[in-house]
DNA sequence: CAGCATCCGACATGATACTG
DNA sequence: CAGTATCATGTCGGATGCTG
């Protein structure tokens, strides 16, 4: 063994690093959109996609999908034809995971106003 | 009026703007960790969050400490001392947002498995 | 002690061009 | 149509040095 043993911090845990990776995942640019428009539908093609979530680039889309996959959330069935057709959908895990963010957004919802009336007032050119 | 009102794309909405502006707080580096290590104390030092936290750089937990106090979630008391002494506390507000994340959180403890066993099978190696 | 200013490299995102 | 590859750019985060 060497020098990789040295653990110089605790890293808080790998089950914490997932939760915080998940959260970034969630988090990120597109995402949540992404989940959002595929719930309640199957089989979104590419192109709808890319229309409901509104002007992702074609790459990040991209990578968003693989991500998504790769973690079990979504499916995606590629379709032999001549014009291509691939189709996504949202697994049950990912079903569930949208609910779970359902807590945050309920959060929000109930609290937006608290905070836009503490940044306004963090925000005010100190009076006097 | 004036250019102002010409919205080329939806934007989804100001409040899902505020939704995912959350998100991307709570994701980043280093929030949750500040909030999980203020639950449940009061008056806590910068120093010794610092410590609580781990690895964060000062530069980080100031930034992080200051939107989180912008948004109205945590309190910055600061003590005309001479060695200064900054403490920092969850407000009501902050403290249910750690109590939403925990719907997350609960996920993620739920299905780290299936996410893993999701990856080892999209990472693995092509077999035959 | 707590925080600010600066420099710098790593990475994320976007635009563009090309392909099965 | 649904990608992949490449390049340009902007932001994030860390390291360092200075200060009230």
């Amino acid at each position: 063994m060497a020098v990789h043993d040295v653990k110089p911090r605790p890293v808080v845990s790998k089950k914490d690093a997932l939760v915080r990776e998940m959260l970034e995942r969630v988090a990120d640019k597109w995402t949540l959109l992404v989940i959002d428009a595929l719930e309640g539908k199957r089989d979104v093609r590419f192109s709808r996609l890319r229309e409901a979530v509104g002007d992702v680039s074609q790459k990040m889309l991209t990578k968003t999908l693989r991500q998504l996959e790769r973690d079990g959330l979504i499916s995606r069935r590629v379709h032999a034809e001549v014009p291509p057709r691939v189709e996504y959908t949202l697994t049950p895990l990912g079903d569930s995971l949208g609910a779970a963010v359902c807590g945050m957004w309920k959060w929000v919802d109930a609290h937006v106003e608290d905070v836009e009336r503490s940044r306004r007032k963090y925000d005010a050119p100190a009076q006097r």
